[in-house]
DNA sequence: CCTGAAATACTTCAAAA
DNA sequence: TTTTGAAGTATTTCAGG
């Protein structure tokens, strides 16, 4: 499953995950390489799925989301496609996360006020218990991994 | 704290939170506006904090992180400043939410093995009491906010 | 916010090492 | 695989409306 990547591959993955929108000729100086072989690399990259995509990260609360909760949901049974149903639908979940352990998915939930987000578990609760903490801070700037 | 954004702006942001790396005149493109007028625009987002960054995502388990787990940290007392430090140094750890509840903190960690996994759970728990969930699969493609 | 023009930068390709 | 250099294209920027 994993890929073989040597020192340049990863300059290129540490640059590109810090800054996504540098162009290829820039990228290439900073990494050391000529604008088309750094061209090749990241299409490499990119059709092997080791890039898996470039996205834009935006402020929650000023976009209209101050409230980020962490719902652990306990699911019973193995009827999931209603949960697929409303994680297509219900855009305010950010993430989900299936796990091991008595919680069976761990989600990221975006509201736009508490009220917001409390029609939201009402949602979810119809799947199973949840467990809901708010989120106070991310205590962490956006992070990729870096060479094992 | 939020920002006004109309539909152009939201527009934008739709389009950069898919695809971060199209140039300034395709954004332009797709939102209808003038390349100046877009730049302008994206000038504006960036400096008001509404995007925060722009970031390429790699596969884990490609670049040699197969096991990503949730892991929740009771963290008794108010002494934060050891896990800042820990938080610096082990960049396995890609994000850590500071949270209510019984479990102050909620951390996404990537590892290269299940004895990886251990040792960075050894570190953890020197910290308070630790709850990890491995993770079978992301069950959603990467997404952020809408138009609330 | 648009247009249009000028300057710059970028991407792509072929040839060669 | 990478570099170089050239050609074509696209982008960015800025002034004027």
């Amino acid at each position: 499953m994993a890929v073989n990547l040597d020192d340049v591959d990863w300059a290129i993955i540490r640059e590109l995950q810090r800054e996504a929108r540098i162009s290829l000729s820039e990228l290439g100086r900073r990494v050391s390489l000529s604008p088309s072989a750094t061209t090749e690399r990241v299409r490499q990259l990119e059709t092997t799925g080791v890039i898996a995509g470039y996205h834009a990260v935006v402020d929650l609360a000023k976009v209209g989301y101050p409230v980020l909760a962490v719902v652990r949901l306990k699911y019973p049974g193995n009827h999931h496609q209603p949960l697929r149903r409303l994680l297509a639908e219900r855009r305010e979940i950010l993430e989900c996360l299936r796990t091991t352990g008595d919680d069976c998915y761990t989600l990221k939930v975006a509201a736009t006020s508490m009220e917001h987000l409390e029609k939201l578990m009402d949602e979810l609760a119809g799947f199973g218990s949840t467990t809901t903490s708010v989120v106070y801070s991310q205590t962490l700037p956006y992070r990729g991994p870096e060479r094992p």
